[in-house]
DNA sequence: AGTTGCAGATTTGCAACTCACC
DNA sequence: AGGTGAGTTGCAAATCTGCAA
């Protein structure tokens, strides 16, 4: 893993003032770096794939491949022992191998574990409706910030009635303990 | 750049069984690429953006950081003249550098040339529902691309109906010429 | 600021039909 | 003739929203 920490000022100094963790300081010193499993995030696989061949794509000046429903979901099922970064070397090779512009599932390597189904179900594709739920909660959390967690004056700034917002506030479980 | 060919078969035999496209490989050995502009694919910015953040806050163990809608859209209207390896960079920075989960339109470094405001709208304040019509529209046009741009499959991908993302696609005014 | 009742607006899934293409 | 995929539309149920209290 190759870390660009680049700025032109001081670090222990930023770290005194406050703006950057220490902990992530400390851990910048000692490589390599704890990785969270892929596993507990597979629903973040066929955005990282697809962010990774467009990379590739563009850095080899090739049109942008595109991955088939039956790759993304072998991507997702599969598991990920180098993580984000196993995923991501694959899919460099898979840019730089494959002819079309298509990348199939026949196009992966045989997965080396076989598939965990935890509840048996869909495997959490990412559901639009999740992803909105998601997407609401970090826009209203960050407004909410911005607005020292006064649900009237956020509630007016992204044009919502004060009681809507306290209806999503609860219906996202959105913690208002400033901190 | 630096570029994982890994293969064990030898790349000349594959280029004559014509499995490698031939201008490709021989660009891997002039470096560098000729990388084409971000600007001609600013829809791609926020995905590659968002994915960049997960594997660098992956890779620093750390909780997956988000952008705020205002920071998605300065960097959609910013000038990359280093294209996505610029962007790249930034993302890591800025996942380094910042203390807290979000990262906010002030985190980012001043355009070093001015903005471009197509329609000169609203640049600032932002709707929920704006925000969330952004952002429905960009998940959408990420599946559909990783679908081949088919309604069916895609709805259910996303777990709607066919129906429904039909009418979607034509109120967010996505444009379905695969290309 | 949190809740609730309510009515109007919006969205959604479903069925049904048509059209185009192979 | 059959299969697939898309675009529409009517409609009822579900959900969301603003307003008043």
């Amino acid at each position: 893993m190759r870390v660009i920490a680049a700025t032109n000022r001081n670090l222990e100094d930023e770290i005194a003032a406050g703006r950057y963790r220490e902990d992530l300081y400390y851990r910048l010193n000692v490589l390599p770096f704890r990785v969270p499993s892929l596993r507990e995030r597979s629903e973040d696989i066929p955005v990282l794939a697809r962010a990774f061949i467009a990379e590739f794509c563009a850095a080899a000046g090739v049109q942008c491949k595109e991955l088939t429903p039956e790759a993304e979901r072998r991507l997702m099922q599969q598991t990920w022992p180098g993580n984000v970064r196993e995923l991501r070397n694959l899919m460099e090779r898979l840019v730089i191998m494959l002819p079309g512009e298509v990348i199939g599932a026949p196009d992966l390597p045989t997965p080396s574990r076989a598939v965990s189904t935890p509840g048996g179900a869909d495997l959490g594709s990412g559901t639009l409706s999740e992803a909105r739920r998601n997407f609401e909660r970090e826009f209203l959390i960050a407004r909410l910030r911005a607005h020292d967690w006064n649900i009237s004056r956020t509630a007016e700034s992204v044009g919502i009635a004060r009681e809507s917002l306290s209806r999503k506030v609860k219906s996202l479980k959105i913690e208002v303990n400033r901190g």
